[in-house]
DNA sequence: ACTGAAAGACGTCGAAT
DNA sequence: ATTCGACGTCTTTCAGT
């Protein structure tokens, strides 16, 4: 993976549906090789897929939840029941194995605070091997990227 | 928006490069409505971009950390300097304004732990409103999804 | 609001350097 | 590893229902 390379990858985090012919005008280049590279990026996985990004507000979903999440103790290491559960709950899009006072981080996203309530009552009370949760509010969303910072 | 736009939105989060004569063969529409209605929430800005999702592992960004910040007790009113401060690090992937004990939650991707105490020590501490930063280390990526969940 | 068809642009691939 | 050219497919538009 080259200079020419990460260019390449640069243009499509920023704009997915950009051209092939597009980034050949833009990085000096006929389109047989961006779209020969292009592919093999594809190919190798440094280029996972191609996604919509959608807009939350339009879409009911104002409320974005940080909640912190312990097992219980004679959970720890059996912890692949919890991540299966976890994974299977459409309301957590993201979640992590953390270190330091929690085990994990899960990053919620529901239409309000009714909402999460209901959440946390009915779906990460139906877990059995949670032992406690510490939720953080999202007040203002400052700033959100799908990028991976790349390194000339 | 109806039942036959969330279908497509659906699709269109799942692979952002799929072609609309795809999207119509599965919705059973012709091209013709599938289009119209991806350019109107297109204008509309439901939907906001298409992105290519990059590995983070194969472009050297290894570690994920959360890092909970808390700004000097004159600065909360002022908190504009920060903010611009804080969204040119491309190492901050997303900010959030937050609740609880700290005011800002940031997630920071960098390279390995010799990188992110680089970024604590020259870029965290270059800016002047901090008060004290809290660094949550992410061990394991359980679940991350870019979808935001659509109800029926 | 949808179907079907037609025109133009782009992705895709082979031959050549 | 790149350029050029040709083919097939997709996007985009339009007339008609």
């Amino acid at each position: 993976m080259d200079q020419t390379d990460k260019k390449i990858l640069k243009l499509l985090q920023e704009d997915g549906s950009i051209t092939t012919k597009e980034i050949a005008r833009r990085i000096h280049l006929s389109n047989t090789p961006v779209y020969e590279r292009i592919k093999k990026m594809e190919r190798e996985g440094v280029i996972k897929k191609y996604v919509a990004v959608l807009n939350r507000e339009k879409l009911d979903r104002d409320l974005i939840v940080f909640c912190n999440v312990t097992l219980k103790e004679h959970s720890k290491i059996i912890g692949h029941k919890f991540v299966e559960d976890i994974t299977a709950l459409e309301e957590v899009v993201e979640c992590y194995n953390i270190s330091g006072d929690y085990d994990f981080l899960l990053k919620v996203m529901v239409k309000d605070m009714k909402a999460y309530q209901d959440f946390v009552l009915n779906r990460l009370g139906e877990i059995e091997n949670i032992g406690s949760a510490h939720s953080t509010f999202v007040m203002g969303e400052i700033k959100q990227s799908y990028k991976i910072p790349i390194t000339e």
